[in-house]
DNA sequence: CGTTGATTTGATAACAGTCAAGTTCCGTGG
DNA sequence: CCACGGAACTTGACTGTTATCAAATCAACG
Protein backbone atom coordinates (compact mmCIF):
# COMPACT_ATOMS: atom_id res chain seq x y z
CA UNK A 1 0.00 0.00 0.00
CA UNK A 2 1.53 3.32 -1.15
CA UNK A 3 -0.30 4.78 2.05
CA UNK A 4 2.39 3.29 4.08
CA UNK A 5 5.23 5.19 2.94
CA UNK A 6 3.35 8.40 3.98
CA UNK A 7 1.84 7.90 7.11
CA UNK A 8 3.67 5.11 9.85
CA UNK A 9 0.57 2.29 10.22
CA UNK A 10 0.21 1.68 13.87
CA UNK A 11 -0.47 -1.51 14.92
CA UNK A 12 -2.09 -0.36 18.66
CA UNK A 13 -4.92 0.85 16.07
CA UNK A 14 -7.99 2.15 17.82
CA UNK A 15 -10.74 -0.30 18.09
CA UNK A 16 -13.85 1.65 19.04
CA UNK A 17 -17.25 0.42 17.86
CA UNK A 18 -17.42 2.55 15.25
CA UNK A 19 -14.20 2.14 13.43
CA UNK A 20 -13.07 -1.70 12.66
CA UNK A 21 -9.41 -1.07 12.66
CA UNK A 22 -7.76 -2.18 9.20
CA UNK A 23 -4.87 -4.44 8.84
CA UNK A 24 -2.05 -3.78 6.55
CA UNK A 25 -2.08 -6.04 3.59
CA UNK A 26 1.26 -7.93 2.74
CA UNK A 27 2.75 -6.55 -0.60
CA UNK A 28 1.92 -10.01 -1.95
CA UNK A 29 1.61 -9.65 -5.66
CA UNK A 30 -1.68 -11.11 -5.11
CA UNK A 31 -2.89 -7.55 -3.70
CA UNK A 32 -0.21 -5.64 -6.12
CA UNK A 33 -1.67 -6.98 -9.67
CA UNK A 34 -4.14 -9.56 -9.37
CA UNK A 35 -8.52 -8.35 -9.66
CA UNK A 36 -8.97 -6.99 -7.03
CA UNK A 37 -11.51 -8.19 -4.32
CA UNK A 38 -13.49 -6.52 -1.83
CA UNK A 39 -13.29 -10.07 0.16
CA UNK A 40 -9.54 -9.43 0.99
CA UNK A 41 -9.33 -5.66 0.41
CA UNK A 42 -7.84 -4.04 3.59
CA UNK A 43 -10.07 -0.74 3.09
CA UNK A 44 -13.54 -3.14 3.67
CA UNK A 45 -14.40 -1.98 6.77
CA UNK A 46 -14.62 1.79 5.97
CA UNK A 47 -16.14 0.94 2.15
CA UNK A 48 -18.88 -1.83 3.02
CA UNK A 49 -21.08 -2.33 5.23
CA UNK A 50 -20.26 -5.06 8.32
CA UNK A 51 -23.06 -7.22 8.14
CA UNK A 52 -22.35 -8.77 5.00
CA UNK A 53 -22.45 -12.65 4.40
CA UNK A 54 -19.45 -14.30 2.48
CA UNK A 55 -22.19 -14.99 -0.07
CA UNK A 56 -22.56 -11.23 -0.57
CA UNK A 57 -19.35 -10.41 -0.23
CA UNK A 58 -18.12 -12.67 -2.92
CA UNK A 59 -20.71 -10.95 -5.07
CA UNK A 60 -19.35 -7.34 -4.60
CA UNK A 61 -15.91 -9.35 -5.76
CA UNK A 62 -17.91 -9.28 -9.02
CA UNK A 63 -19.03 -5.36 -9.45
CA UNK A 64 -15.80 -4.10 -8.88
CA UNK A 65 -13.52 -5.66 -11.94
CA UNK A 66 -10.51 -3.59 -12.30
CA UNK A 67 -8.44 -0.62 -10.45
CA UNK A 68 -6.71 2.36 -12.29
CA UNK A 69 -3.35 3.95 -11.01
CA UNK A 70 -3.20 7.51 -11.22
CA UNK A 71 -0.31 9.79 -10.93
CA UNK A 72 0.38 12.69 -9.27
CA UNK A 73 -1.21 15.70 -10.51
CA UNK A 74 -3.09 14.03 -13.00
CA UNK A 75 -7.20 13.65 -12.79
CA UNK A 76 -9.16 10.86 -11.85
CA UNK A 77 -12.12 12.61 -13.59
CA UNK A 78 -12.77 16.26 -14.45
CA UNK A 79 -15.90 18.39 -14.22
CA UNK A 80 -18.30 17.73 -16.96
CA UNK A 81 -17.12 14.25 -18.00
CA UNK A 82 -19.88 11.89 -17.97
CA UNK A 83 -20.41 9.73 -14.70
CA UNK A 84 -20.46 6.14 -15.25
CA UNK A 85 -18.89 5.01 -11.71
CA UNK A 86 -17.47 5.92 -8.37
CA UNK A 87 -14.47 5.20 -7.13
CA UNK A 88 -13.19 3.81 -3.82
CA UNK A 89 -9.65 5.16 -3.11
CA UNK A 90 -7.13 1.74 -2.53
CA UNK A 91 -4.37 3.60 -2.06
CA UNK A 92 -2.91 7.36 -1.99
CA UNK A 93 -4.83 10.62 -1.94
CA UNK A 94 -7.20 13.40 -3.68
CA UNK A 95 -7.95 17.02 -4.28
CA UNK A 96 -11.56 17.54 -5.47
CA UNK A 97 -11.94 21.32 -7.00
CA UNK A 98 -14.66 22.86 -8.49
CA UNK A 99 -14.54 25.64 -10.87
CA UNK A 100 -15.96 29.03 -11.15
CA UNK A 101 -16.37 30.38 -14.50
CA UNK A 102 -14.68 33.40 -14.00
CA UNK A 103 -11.80 31.24 -12.89
CA UNK A 104 -12.02 31.31 -9.67
CA UNK A 105 -10.77 27.75 -8.03
CA UNK A 106 -12.00 26.12 -4.82
CA UNK A 107 -10.86 22.66 -3.09
CA UNK A 108 -13.92 20.75 -1.75
CA UNK A 109 -12.13 18.52 -0.03
CA UNK A 110 -9.05 16.02 0.50
CA UNK A 111 -10.01 12.18 0.09
CA UNK A 112 -7.78 9.91 1.31
CA UNK A 113 -7.32 5.66 1.42
CA UNK A 114 -10.95 4.48 1.94
CA UNK A 115 -12.75 7.65 1.21
CA UNK A 116 -14.89 7.88 -1.99
CA UNK A 117 -15.23 9.86 -5.09
CA UNK A 118 -18.08 10.64 -7.58
CA UNK A 119 -21.22 10.56 -5.58
CA UNK A 120 -21.77 14.38 -6.80
CA UNK A 121 -21.73 13.14 -10.54
CA UNK A 122 -25.10 10.99 -10.03
CA UNK A 123 -27.68 14.00 -9.87
CA UNK A 124 -26.23 15.79 -13.54
CA UNK A 125 -25.01 12.54 -14.94
CA UNK A 126 -21.47 14.44 -15.27
CA UNK A 127 -18.41 15.03 -12.97
CA UNK A 128 -19.49 18.10 -10.43
CA UNK A 129 -15.78 18.85 -9.83
CA UNK A 130 -11.93 17.63 -10.76
CA UNK A 131 -10.77 14.82 -8.90
CA UNK A 132 -6.91 15.39 -8.73
CA UNK A 133 -4.04 12.51 -7.56
CA UNK A 134 -1.95 14.08 -4.62
CA UNK A 135 0.50 11.58 -5.29
CA UNK A 136 0.51 7.95 -7.45
CA UNK A 137 -2.91 7.05 -6.03
CA UNK A 138 -5.39 3.27 -7.23
CA UNK A 139 -8.83 3.00 -6.96
CA UNK A 140 -11.63 0.92 -7.47
CA UNK A 141 -13.67 1.47 -10.32
CA UNK A 142 -17.40 1.03 -9.26
CA UNK A 143 -19.74 1.10 -12.38
CA UNK A 144 -22.91 2.93 -10.81
CA UNK A 145 -25.64 1.40 -12.87
CA UNK A 146 -23.94 -2.01 -11.97
CA UNK A 147 -23.86 -0.44 -7.69
CA UNK A 148 -27.75 0.60 -8.26
CA UNK A 149 -28.38 -2.87 -9.40
CA UNK A 150 -26.65 -4.35 -6.39
CA UNK A 151 -28.55 -2.25 -3.69
CA UNK A 152 -31.73 -3.37 -5.80
CA UNK A 153 -30.98 -6.98 -4.33
CA UNK A 154 -28.78 -6.14 -1.42
CA UNK A 155 -30.50 -4.16 1.40
CA UNK A 156 -27.25 -3.86 3.56
CA UNK A 157 -25.76 -2.45 0.47
CA UNK A 158 -28.40 -0.36 -0.12
CA UNK A 159 -28.15 1.34 3.14
CA UNK A 160 -24.97 1.64 2.93
CA UNK A 161 -24.54 3.58 -0.04
CA UNK A 162 -27.53 6.19 1.38
CA UNK A 163 -25.54 5.98 4.57
CA UNK A 164 -22.14 7.25 2.55
CA UNK A 165 -23.83 9.91 0.59
CA UNK A 166 -26.00 11.37 3.37
CA UNK A 167 -22.52 11.33 5.23
CA UNK A 168 -21.04 13.42 2.44
CA UNK A 169 -23.47 15.92 2.61
CA UNK A 170 -22.84 16.15 6.57
CA UNK A 171 -19.34 16.56 6.34
CA UNK A 172 -20.14 19.15 3.51
CA UNK A 173 -22.33 20.92 6.10
CA UNK A 174 -19.16 21.36 9.00
CA UNK A 175 -17.21 22.62 6.49
CA UNK A 176 -19.46 25.11 5.49
CA UNK A 177 -19.63 25.82 9.04
CA UNK A 178 -15.92 26.12 9.00
CA UNK A 179 -15.94 28.68 6.40
CA UNK A 180 -19.10 30.59 7.33
CA UNK A 181 -18.00 30.75 11.08
CA UNK A 182 -14.32 30.32 12.17
CA UNK A 183 -11.45 32.70 12.33
CA UNK A 184 -8.57 31.53 10.08
CA UNK A 185 -6.62 30.35 13.31
CA UNK A 186 -9.71 28.03 13.94
CA UNK A 187 -10.28 26.69 10.44
CA UNK A 188 -6.50 25.69 10.26
CA UNK A 189 -6.46 24.24 13.49
CA UNK A 190 -9.63 21.89 12.79
CA UNK A 191 -8.04 20.78 9.67
CA UNK A 192 -5.52 19.17 11.65
CA UNK A 193 -7.39 18.00 14.01
CA UNK A 194 -9.87 16.63 11.02
CA UNK A 195 -6.98 14.97 9.18
CA UNK A 196 -5.62 13.64 12.52
CA UNK A 197 -8.60 11.94 12.98
CA UNK A 198 -9.51 10.01 9.97
CA UNK A 199 -5.34 8.78 9.46
CA UNK A 200 -6.12 7.59 13.46
CA UNK A 201 -9.34 5.69 12.10
CA UNK A 202 -6.89 4.13 9.15
CA UNK A 203 -4.72 2.71 11.77
CA UNK A 204 -2.12 5.45 11.24
CA UNK A 205 0.03 7.63 13.92
CA UNK A 206 -2.82 10.80 14.90
CA UNK A 207 -0.17 12.31 16.08
CA UNK A 208 2.43 13.04 13.29
CA UNK A 209 1.71 12.88 9.33
CA UNK A 210 2.59 14.27 6.36
CA UNK A 211 0.65 16.45 4.30
CA UNK A 212 0.18 15.73 0.43
CA UNK A 213 -1.30 19.13 -0.58
CA UNK A 214 0.75 22.27 -0.67
CA UNK A 215 -0.26 25.62 1.81
CA UNK A 216 -1.97 26.80 -1.16
CA UNK A 217 -4.58 23.92 -1.76
CA UNK A 218 -4.98 23.87 1.80
CA UNK A 219 -5.82 27.68 2.06
CA UNK A 220 -8.13 26.77 -1.15
CA UNK A 221 -9.83 24.40 0.71
CA UNK A 222 -10.13 26.74 4.00
CA UNK A 223 -10.93 29.59 2.25
CA UNK A 224 -7.79 31.88 2.69
CA UNK A 225 -4.37 33.00 1.42
CA UNK A 226 -1.61 30.01 1.32
CA UNK A 227 0.00 32.82 3.64
CA UNK A 228 -2.29 33.17 6.15
CA UNK A 229 -1.98 29.05 6.22
CA UNK A 230 1.51 29.58 6.89
CA UNK A 231 1.11 32.15 9.29
CA UNK A 232 -1.06 29.98 11.41
CA UNK A 233 1.36 26.80 11.38
CA UNK A 234 4.48 29.35 12.27
CA UNK A 235 1.96 30.75 15.37
CA UNK A 236 1.12 27.17 16.37
CA UNK A 237 4.44 26.24 16.07
CA UNK A 238 5.36 29.11 18.63
CA UNK A 239 2.80 28.27 21.26
CA UNK A 240 3.87 24.32 21.17
CA UNK A 241 0.66 22.99 19.51
CA UNK A 242 1.82 21.86 16.76
CA UNK A 243 5.49 21.37 15.24
CA UNK A 244 5.88 22.11 11.65
CA UNK A 245 8.60 20.68 9.72
CA UNK A 246 7.62 21.54 5.82
CA UNK A 247 5.17 18.78 5.21
CA UNK A 248 5.46 16.82 8.12
CA UNK A 249 3.04 17.64 10.94
CA UNK A 250 3.30 16.53 14.43
CA UNK A 251 0.45 17.63 16.80
CA UNK A 252 1.61 18.26 19.97
CA UNK A 253 -1.29 19.52 21.97
CA UNK A 254 -4.54 18.12 20.35
CA UNK A 255 -6.45 19.89 23.16
CA UNK A 256 -5.04 22.70 23.09
CA UNK A 257 -5.54 22.99 19.57
CA UNK A 258 -8.88 22.08 19.72
CA UNK A 259 -9.22 24.81 22.54
CA UNK A 260 -8.65 27.63 19.53
CA UNK B 1 -51.00 26.65 -1.24
CA UNK B 2 -49.68 28.72 1.01
CA UNK B 3 -46.32 30.06 -0.94
CA UNK B 4 -48.83 31.98 -3.37
CA UNK B 5 -50.01 34.90 -0.44
CA UNK B 6 -45.58 35.19 -0.55
CA UNK B 7 -44.87 35.34 -4.42
CA UNK B 8 -47.14 35.68 -6.89
CA UNK B 9 -47.59 32.57 -9.25
CA UNK B 10 -46.86 32.92 -12.57
CA UNK B 11 -48.99 31.66 -15.46
CA UNK B 12 -45.92 32.18 -18.34
CA UNK B 13 -44.15 29.61 -16.16
CA UNK B 14 -40.78 28.45 -18.23
CA UNK B 15 -41.06 25.23 -19.72
CA UNK B 16 -37.46 24.26 -20.32
CA UNK B 17 -36.21 20.57 -20.61
CA UNK B 18 -35.41 20.35 -17.14
CA UNK B 19 -37.88 22.12 -15.31
CA UNK B 20 -41.24 20.76 -15.42
CA UNK B 21 -43.99 24.24 -14.88
CA UNK B 22 -45.93 23.25 -11.86
CA UNK B 23 -49.71 23.88 -11.74
CA UNK B 24 -50.98 25.69 -9.29
CA UNK B 25 -53.70 23.43 -7.54
CA UNK B 26 -56.85 25.20 -6.40
CA UNK B 27 -57.78 25.34 -2.46
CA UNK B 28 -60.21 22.81 -2.58
CA UNK B 29 -60.89 21.10 0.47
CA UNK B 30 -59.16 17.99 -1.06
CA UNK B 31 -56.17 19.68 -1.55
CA UNK B 32 -55.88 21.06 2.14
CA UNK B 33 -57.43 18.21 4.22
CA UNK B 34 -57.96 14.54 2.26
CA UNK B 35 -55.31 12.50 2.69
CA UNK B 36 -51.85 13.86 0.51
CA UNK B 37 -51.19 11.92 -2.92
CA UNK B 38 -47.84 12.36 -4.73
CA UNK B 39 -50.26 11.47 -8.31
CA UNK B 40 -52.03 14.83 -7.79
CA UNK B 41 -49.28 16.81 -6.07
CA UNK B 42 -48.87 20.48 -7.50
CA UNK B 43 -44.72 19.50 -6.20
CA UNK B 44 -44.81 16.20 -8.39
CA UNK B 45 -42.61 17.31 -10.87
CA UNK B 46 -40.14 18.73 -8.67
CA UNK B 47 -40.24 15.47 -5.54
CA UNK B 48 -40.37 12.92 -8.36
CA UNK B 49 -38.99 11.03 -11.48
CA UNK B 50 -40.94 12.29 -14.49
CA UNK B 51 -41.10 8.70 -15.81
CA UNK B 52 -43.33 6.97 -13.70
CA UNK B 53 -46.28 4.74 -14.77
CA UNK B 54 -49.93 6.16 -13.07
CA UNK B 55 -49.55 2.45 -11.67
CA UNK B 56 -46.19 3.79 -10.00
CA UNK B 57 -47.65 6.49 -8.70
CA UNK B 58 -50.79 4.95 -7.09
CA UNK B 59 -47.82 3.08 -5.20
CA UNK B 60 -46.31 6.10 -4.31
CA UNK B 61 -49.59 7.37 -2.70
CA UNK B 62 -49.75 4.67 -0.41
CA UNK B 63 -45.95 5.90 0.72
CA UNK B 64 -46.83 8.92 2.15
CA UNK B 65 -49.64 8.33 4.46
CA UNK B 66 -49.31 12.14 6.00
CA UNK B 67 -48.62 15.38 6.44
CA UNK B 68 -47.25 18.03 9.23
CA UNK B 69 -48.12 21.28 9.57
CA UNK B 70 -45.55 23.41 11.20
CA UNK B 71 -46.15 27.57 12.97
CA UNK B 72 -43.38 29.61 11.97
CA UNK B 73 -40.43 29.26 14.20
CA UNK B 74 -41.31 26.06 15.10
CA UNK B 75 -38.95 22.63 14.09
CA UNK B 76 -39.67 19.97 11.90
CA UNK B 77 -36.88 18.27 13.26
CA UNK B 78 -34.20 18.80 15.98
CA UNK B 79 -30.25 17.69 15.73
CA UNK B 80 -30.05 14.68 17.35
CA UNK B 81 -33.40 13.74 16.86
CA UNK B 82 -33.43 9.98 16.31
CA UNK B 83 -33.78 10.02 11.88
CA UNK B 84 -37.11 8.35 10.51
CA UNK B 85 -38.27 10.21 7.59
CA UNK B 86 -37.65 12.54 4.99
CA UNK B 87 -39.80 15.72 4.29
CA UNK B 88 -40.92 16.90 0.88
CA UNK B 89 -42.04 20.80 1.84
CA UNK B 90 -45.76 21.23 -0.06
CA UNK B 91 -45.93 24.98 1.34
CA UNK B 92 -43.92 27.60 3.01
CA UNK B 93 -40.03 27.19 3.53
CA UNK B 94 -37.21 26.34 6.17
CA UNK B 95 -33.87 26.98 7.43
CA UNK B 96 -31.78 24.40 8.47
CA UNK B 97 -28.99 25.46 11.35
CA UNK B 98 -26.18 23.46 12.00
CA UNK B 99 -24.60 24.17 15.39
CA UNK B 100 -21.36 23.90 16.75
CA UNK B 101 -20.28 22.84 20.90
CA UNK B 102 -19.45 26.27 21.28
CA UNK B 103 -23.00 27.53 20.55
CA UNK B 104 -21.70 29.40 16.94
CA UNK B 105 -25.01 28.47 14.65
CA UNK B 106 -24.64 28.71 10.33
CA UNK B 107 -27.31 28.18 8.23
CA UNK B 108 -26.60 25.69 5.74
CA UNK B 109 -29.71 26.28 3.54
CA UNK B 110 -33.18 27.54 3.05
CA UNK B 111 -35.94 25.02 1.56
CA UNK B 112 -39.01 26.55 -0.09
CA UNK B 113 -42.11 24.06 -1.33
CA UNK B 114 -40.32 21.21 -3.38
CA UNK B 115 -37.47 21.23 -1.73
CA UNK B 116 -36.65 17.99 0.56
CA UNK B 117 -35.52 17.86 4.26
CA UNK B 118 -33.90 15.23 5.86
CA UNK B 119 -31.28 13.33 3.64
CA UNK B 120 -28.45 14.57 6.19
CA UNK B 121 -29.89 12.45 8.63
CA UNK B 122 -29.34 9.17 7.27
CA UNK B 123 -25.68 8.71 7.67
CA UNK B 124 -25.46 9.16 11.54
CA UNK B 125 -29.44 7.74 12.09
CA UNK B 126 -30.18 11.02 13.56
CA UNK B 127 -30.86 14.64 12.30
CA UNK B 128 -27.31 16.36 11.50
CA UNK B 129 -29.47 19.91 11.88
CA UNK B 130 -32.20 21.54 13.33
CA UNK B 131 -34.91 22.43 10.70
CA UNK B 132 -36.91 25.57 11.24
CA UNK B 133 -40.48 26.89 9.59
CA UNK B 134 -39.38 30.38 8.35
CA UNK B 135 -43.44 30.62 8.03
CA UNK B 136 -46.64 28.74 8.76
CA UNK B 137 -45.63 25.26 6.22
CA UNK B 138 -46.88 21.98 5.27
CA UNK B 139 -44.71 18.65 5.05
CA UNK B 140 -45.03 15.33 3.21
CA UNK B 141 -43.83 12.70 5.64
CA UNK B 142 -42.28 10.23 3.75
CA UNK B 143 -41.07 7.18 6.23
CA UNK B 144 -37.66 6.40 5.06
CA UNK B 145 -38.05 2.78 5.50
CA UNK B 146 -40.62 2.16 3.29
CA UNK B 147 -38.76 4.74 0.79
CA UNK B 148 -35.77 2.35 0.84
CA UNK B 149 -38.46 -0.52 0.03
CA UNK B 150 -39.80 1.23 -2.77
CA UNK B 151 -36.65 2.04 -4.22
CA UNK B 152 -35.16 -1.68 -3.96
CA UNK B 153 -38.21 -2.48 -6.27
CA UNK B 154 -38.40 1.02 -8.63
CA UNK B 155 -35.58 1.24 -10.60
CA UNK B 156 -36.60 4.78 -11.58
CA UNK B 157 -37.52 5.93 -8.22
CA UNK B 158 -34.08 4.24 -6.80
CA UNK B 159 -32.60 6.22 -9.18
CA UNK B 160 -34.50 9.42 -8.63
CA UNK B 161 -33.19 9.60 -4.76
CA UNK B 162 -29.66 8.72 -5.45
CA UNK B 163 -29.87 11.53 -7.70
CA UNK B 164 -31.52 14.22 -4.95
CA UNK B 165 -28.65 13.38 -2.61
CA UNK B 166 -26.17 14.02 -5.03
CA UNK B 167 -27.84 17.25 -5.99
CA UNK B 168 -27.28 18.30 -2.41
CA UNK B 169 -23.99 17.41 -2.39
CA UNK B 170 -23.36 19.65 -5.21
CA UNK B 171 -25.36 22.34 -4.01
CA UNK B 172 -22.94 22.21 -1.26
CA UNK B 173 -20.09 22.38 -3.19
CA UNK B 174 -21.12 24.99 -4.43
CA UNK B 175 -22.15 26.96 -1.30
CA UNK B 176 -18.21 26.40 -0.26
CA UNK B 177 -17.33 28.16 -2.99
CA UNK B 178 -18.99 31.21 -2.33
CA UNK B 179 -18.06 30.75 1.49
CA UNK B 180 -14.33 29.94 0.53
CA UNK B 181 -13.80 32.47 -2.84
CA UNK B 182 -16.32 35.40 -3.40
CA UNK B 183 -16.52 38.47 -1.50
CA UNK B 184 -19.31 40.00 0.41
CA UNK B 185 -21.11 41.69 -2.35
CA UNK B 186 -21.16 38.24 -4.79
CA UNK B 187 -21.97 36.34 -2.19
CA UNK B 188 -25.23 38.63 -1.47
CA UNK B 189 -25.61 39.07 -5.65
CA UNK B 190 -25.70 35.01 -6.12
CA UNK B 191 -27.86 34.73 -3.06
CA UNK B 192 -30.64 36.83 -4.57
CA UNK B 193 -29.93 34.98 -8.36
CA UNK B 194 -30.56 31.62 -6.94
CA UNK B 195 -33.58 32.51 -5.17
CA UNK B 196 -34.70 33.89 -8.24
CA UNK B 197 -33.80 30.98 -10.44
CA UNK B 198 -35.51 28.70 -7.70
CA UNK B 199 -38.83 30.68 -7.52
CA UNK B 200 -38.85 30.62 -11.53
CA UNK B 201 -38.46 27.50 -11.85
CA UNK B 202 -41.71 26.93 -9.30
CA UNK B 203 -43.51 29.38 -11.42
CA UNK B 204 -43.16 32.27 -9.53
CA UNK B 205 -42.16 35.43 -10.62
CA UNK B 206 -38.01 35.43 -11.03
CA UNK B 207 -37.88 39.16 -10.81
CA UNK B 208 -39.70 40.07 -7.37
CA UNK B 209 -40.29 38.04 -4.77
CA UNK B 210 -40.61 38.25 -0.68
CA UNK B 211 -37.84 36.86 1.40
CA UNK B 212 -38.67 35.08 4.24
CA UNK B 213 -35.75 35.52 6.41
CA UNK B 214 -34.16 37.91 8.19
CA UNK B 215 -30.94 39.84 7.58
CA UNK B 216 -29.20 37.74 10.20
CA UNK B 217 -30.38 34.62 8.79
CA UNK B 218 -29.05 35.85 5.31
CA UNK B 219 -25.80 37.12 7.03
CA UNK B 220 -25.99 33.19 8.76
CA UNK B 221 -26.34 31.35 5.56
CA UNK B 222 -23.71 33.09 3.74
CA UNK B 223 -20.67 33.80 6.37
CA UNK B 224 -21.12 37.51 7.08
CA UNK B 225 -22.68 39.89 9.56
CA UNK B 226 -26.44 41.49 9.14
CA UNK B 227 -25.30 44.53 9.46
CA UNK B 228 -23.13 44.03 6.10
CA UNK B 229 -25.88 42.04 4.44
CA UNK B 230 -27.89 44.90 4.84
CA UNK B 231 -25.10 47.14 3.48
CA UNK B 232 -24.99 45.16 0.43
CA UNK B 233 -28.74 45.55 -0.49
CA UNK B 234 -28.17 49.31 -0.20
CA UNK B 235 -25.30 49.24 -2.45
CA UNK B 236 -27.09 47.15 -4.90
CA UNK B 237 -30.17 49.66 -4.55
CA UNK B 238 -27.70 52.62 -4.95
CA UNK B 239 -26.40 50.79 -8.31
CA UNK B 240 -30.28 50.16 -9.56
CA UNK B 241 -29.52 46.46 -9.43
CA UNK B 242 -31.86 45.81 -6.81
CA UNK B 243 -34.98 47.37 -5.34
CA UNK B 244 -34.62 46.40 -1.97
CA UNK B 245 -38.08 47.53 0.43
CA UNK B 246 -37.43 45.49 3.90
CA UNK B 247 -38.31 42.03 2.98
CA UNK B 248 -39.73 42.59 -0.81
CA UNK B 249 -36.83 42.14 -3.72
CA UNK B 250 -37.65 43.15 -7.10
CA UNK B 251 -34.23 42.28 -9.14
CA UNK B 252 -34.09 45.57 -11.76
CA UNK B 253 -30.79 44.02 -13.42
CA UNK B 254 -29.96 40.73 -13.22
CA UNK B 255 -27.14 40.89 -15.49
CA UNK B 256 -25.57 43.32 -13.66
CA UNK B 257 -25.99 41.92 -10.08
CA UNK B 258 -24.50 38.25 -12.20
CA UNK B 259 -21.29 40.58 -12.73
CA UNK B 260 -20.29 41.51 -9.73
C1' DC C 1 24.29 21.08 -7.86
C1' DG C 2 21.52 24.46 -10.03
C1' DT C 3 16.82 25.59 -11.07
C1' DT C 4 12.23 25.97 -9.90
C1' DG C 5 8.41 25.78 -7.08
C1' DA C 6 7.07 26.00 -2.22
C1' DT C 7 7.28 28.26 2.04
C1' DT C 8 8.11 31.84 5.41
C1' DT C 9 8.06 36.46 6.99
C1' DG C 10 7.37 41.47 6.90
C1' DA C 11 4.98 45.82 5.64
C1' DT C 12 0.87 47.83 4.13
C1' DA C 13 -3.96 48.00 2.49
C1' DA C 14 -8.67 46.69 2.14
C1' DC C 15 -12.68 44.45 3.44
C1' DA C 16 -15.77 43.12 6.73
C1' DG C 17 -16.67 43.14 11.81
C1' DT C 18 -17.98 45.64 15.94
C1' DC C 19 -20.35 48.97 18.43
C1' DA C 20 -23.73 52.41 18.57
C1' DA C 21 -27.67 55.13 17.43
C1' DG C 22 -31.69 55.94 15.09
C1' DT C 23 -35.56 54.35 12.09
C1' DT C 24 -38.92 51.31 10.23
C1' DC C 25 -41.80 47.47 10.25
C1' DC C 26 -45.11 44.41 12.08
C1' DG C 27 -47.85 41.81 15.25
C1' DT C 28 -50.69 42.35 19.31
C1' DG C 29 -54.09 44.05 22.02
C1' DG C 30 -57.09 47.79 23.05
C1' DC D 1 -58.83 50.62 13.17
C1' DC D 2 -55.21 52.51 15.73
C1' DA D 3 -51.56 52.74 19.15
C1' DC D 4 -47.87 50.50 21.28
C1' DG D 5 -43.73 47.84 21.91
C1' DG D 6 -40.30 44.96 20.39
C1' DA D 7 -37.85 43.09 16.69
C1' DA D 8 -35.73 43.98 12.42
C1' DC D 9 -33.27 46.99 9.65
C1' DT D 10 -30.21 50.87 8.20
C1' DT D 11 -26.37 53.76 8.63
C1' DG D 12 -22.11 55.75 10.53
C1' DA D 13 -17.58 55.63 12.83
C1' DC D 14 -13.96 52.97 14.09
C1' DT D 15 -11.29 48.51 14.58
C1' DG D 16 -9.22 44.20 13.47
C1' DT D 17 -8.39 40.30 10.63
C1' DT D 18 -6.93 38.73 6.52
C1' DA D 19 -5.41 39.91 1.75
C1' DT D 20 -1.90 41.78 -0.99
C1' DC D 21 2.63 42.71 -2.39
C1' DA D 22 7.39 41.86 -1.89
C1' DA D 23 11.58 39.63 -0.69
C1' DA D 24 14.24 36.12 1.25
C1' DT D 25 14.90 31.23 2.29
C1' DC D 26 14.10 26.38 1.79
C1' DA D 27 13.40 21.93 -0.39
C1' DA D 28 12.74 18.76 -4.17
C1' DC D 29 14.23 16.91 -8.35
C1' DG D 30 16.24 16.26 -12.68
Amino acid sequence: MQVAAVCEPRHDAPRSSHVVPIHVVPRTAATRYAVPRCSTCAMRAICMPPELTSDELSRLDTLICSTRSIKRGDALYRAGDAFQSIYAIRAGSFKTVVMHRDGREHVTGFQIAGDSLGFDGIGEGKQNCDAIALEDSVVCIIPFAQLEAICREMKPMQHHIYQMMSSEIVRESSQMMLLGTMSAEQRVATFLLNLSKRFKARGFSAAEFHLRMTREEIGCFLGMKLETVSRMFSKFQRERLVKANGKTIRIEDAEGLARV
